[in-house]
DNA sequence: CCCAGCACGC
DNA sequence: GACGTACGTGCTGGGT
């Protein structure tokens, strides 16, 4: 039909590539086959299955649209479909920060569109205006691959991206959390497809790597059209294969909705006071050069102290602090936190290094790096959250890491205390109580873990009280804290020797504490065998919500790798149903913040933690609204508790 | 450019 | 005798 674009067609131009798919092969695990010929699993055989089809070998019409007849025209047409593949062309991977450089479009396979957006803004804003129709139709089916990124460079343009969401990546993570998730993998594995590679329009990554608009049109758009068209492609074998397998309601129902979510918590991003870190960088820097100075005095000389291999060398061969100090697989000698703690007492030094990398820690990761990361036009710092990465179902956060932010270290809370709500906004924190051992008393109907969470006691008191045998208000610290280091390895899979060592007790010891753990929780024990008796025979294990977790390892004859993937079976259920359940009251508390148009904000998950800026106006209606859908995203068999705090930066809140 | 070692969070 | 609690991201050094 489409004759009239001009049949813009193989003109053999070399292609390109989109900052989306760098943005998803960075976002996943590494980067694929770029062969030939490529291999599949087949028992313990690898075999040849086929040669890969590429652009060249496939019939298919792309079209460079760039004129504004020509645009309605397409319009019309989109107009009148209910499903949509769509990609952006842009200047860099943060959506944050990037500019539209084009536009691709596919409805039909193998025929796709790609519009050029012009680099002045105002012009760029004429052209998005012809497609808001398109993209502001809720009628029509929005399909993408990692559609959060589009959706939020589309949003920086003043376009909501409308309609039911289909992520071809997180299609396949919720087949298989446990692979890659890049297109040009997808491609090959679903379409036997061998893509156009980026590296072969904007050169290999690198100083001399050009950006998307440094290409002319004609040079980008098959390789651009080619992404929706392969995306499209993806849609078709993998919306049949989530049903097939029974993922179709936790992919529609949870992943798809939170994806707007996510991107609408990352565009808000976090406000940090960067006045405060400015201090402490001084402070922590000045402090630094000090504990520098007299490790060298100490040492005898001067030496790299971030650098474990001289730290090792200098304590264990030249100051011989030590008769035989453990050494790592490669022969280095070990130097982490935990040994050098049990040697603080044979010398002076050691302090001081674990002092020294403190400082060196908190200023080279967060301190010195987080101003750095404040985007200009915001004033916010904007992550970004990772919905396929996580072999569970929690979120990542990267670029930066929102979600490793110190709270323990007396220092490292200056870092926490520069995170601050919105210019005239107070910082809500909500976090659930305890909710992995809910989840655990919920799956495995334990009595008596059960009880202990109706009744609202301090689990690990109650833990303590039970397995020690003696009342509740007679549980000294130790017992607690033993307890609770027990409870914790129970949801890791734990062995009698790791128990041991975290509660630096004899293993004897630790065997009966473990002991007297399973007869206090009888059906606990029963539901840690039945889930890897269930991971044996499915070869995965599930979720409350059906989020499945595959382990093959789960049969292997080597001990060490089977126990991992035991230990696997027990946590991934565990803590994948965690996250199921934040997913959920994540969509709800947004849902409900615009349907009842408040104007505070959800800015940081970090994993069983929900963080607001808050309008002062909204204090009340926010924190009932928070707490009631935290409290009902699961009905389980223990109430499910979200404690809060409130304050003038995160540190105060939580 | 990649890996090892280390350290921050849950 | 080795192994030794889950899941992540990021920094630095040091080898290539």
């Amino acid at each position: 039909m489409m004759d009239l674009f001009g049949g813009g067609d193989m003109t053999g131009i070399h292609p390109s590539a989109s900052a989306t798919e760098i943005n998803n092969s960075l976002n996943n695990r590494e980067n694929s086959a770029s062969e030939n010929l490529f291999f599949v699993e087949n028992g313990s055989e690898t075999q040849e299955k086929s040669i890969l089809t590429s652009l060249k070998s496939i019939s298919h019409q792309y079209y460079l649209v760039e004129n504004e007849e020509e645009i309605l025209k397409l319009r019309e047409k989109f107009l009148s479909e209910n499903l949509i593949s769509l990609d952006t062309e842009t200047t860099s991977t943060e959506p944050m920060s990037a500019e539209l450089v084009g536009l691709s479009f596919s409805t039909t396979e193998h025929e796709a569109y790609y519009v050029p957006v012009p680099a002045e803004r105002s012009d760029a804003l004429k052209i998005l205006e012809l497609f808001r129709p398109v993209y502001e139709n809720p009628q029509i089916l929005k399909i993408g691959q990692n559609i959060k990124y589009d959706l939020t460079v589309l949003a920086n343009y003043g376009i909501e991206l409308k309609g039911t969401l289909f992520d071809t990546m997180i299609a396949h993570y919720v087949l298989h959390p446990e692979l890659r998730h890049n297109m040009d993998y997808l491609a090959e594995i679903y379409l036997n497809y061998q893509t156009i590679h980026i590296d072969e329009l904007i050169g290999a990554k690198g100083k001399n790597q050009r950006s998307m608009r440094d290409l002319a049109p004609s040079e980008v758009y098959e390789y651009a059209a080619e992404d929706a068209d392969i995306t499209l492609q993806l849609y078709h074998k993998l919306l049949p294969e989530l049903e097939k397998e029974g993922l179709y309601t936790l992919f529609h129902d949870i992943e798809m909705p939170l994806v707007p979510v996510l991107a609408r918590m990352e565009m808000n991003g976090v406000c940090l006071d960067t006045d405060s870190l400015r201090q402490t960088s001084e402070e922590f820097t000045q402090k630094m050069q000090e504990i520098e100075q007299e490790i060298y005095e100490l040492a005898g000389e001067p030496f790299n102290i971030s650098s474990p291999k001289q730290v090792g060398d200098i304590l264990f061969g030249k100051l011989k602090i030590v008769d035989k100090p453990k050494k790592t697989k490669t022969g280095q000698y070990v130097t982490n936190e935990e040994v050098l703690q049990n040697l603080k007492g044979r010398h002076a030094i050691v302090e001081k290094i674990l002092d020294y990398r403190g400082y060196k820690k908190l200023l080279g990761t967060y301190v010195d790096a987080l101003p750095l990361l404040v985007n200009p036009r915001t004033g916010h710092i904007h992550t970004s959250y990772n919905q396929a990465v996580t072999t569970t179902g929690r979120l990542s956060s990267s670029n930066p890491n929102l979600q490793n932010i110190p709270i323990r270290d007396e220092n490292g809370k200056e870092v926490r205390k520069a995170f601050i709500p919105d210019a005239g906004c107070e910082f809500f924190s909500a976090d659930y109580s305890q909710i992995e051992l809910r989840i655990m008393a919920h799956l495995s109907q334990d009595p008596n873990m059960i009880e202990a969470f109706v009744e609202g006691h301090d689990i690990h008191r109650a833990t303590a009280a039970k397995v020690y045998k003696i009342p509740l208000d007679e549980v000294t610290s130790t017992q607690r804290r033993n307890a609770k280091t027990a409870n914790f390895g129970i949801i890791y899979g734990i062995s009698a020797f790791g128990l041991a060592e975290r509660m630096q007790v004899s293993r004897t010891e630790a065997k009966e504490l473990i002991d007297e753990y399973f007869l206090t929780y009888p059906h606990v024990k029963e539901y840690m065998d039945r889930s890897v008796a269930q991971a044996r025979e499915r070869g995965y294990t599930e979720t409350v919500f059906g989020r499945r977790c595959y382990l093959p390892d789960i049969n292997s004859h080597n001990a060490t790798v089977r126990g991992y993937a035991e230990r696997n079976a027990i946590n991934a259920p565990i803590q994948g149903s965690a996250a199921d359940i934040i997913k959920v009251a994540m969509i709800r508390i947004d849902q409900r913040m615009r349907a009842e148009n408040l104007h505070s904000k959800m800015i940081l998950q970090v994993h069983d933690e929900l963080n607001f800026s808050v309008v002062p106006e909204e204090h009340d209606r926010l924190q009932q609204l928070v707490i009631e859908e935290m409290q009902a995203a699961y009905q389980m068999a223990v109430p499910l508790i979200a404690d809060c705090g409130w304050g003038t930066n995160w540190l105060e809140a939580h």
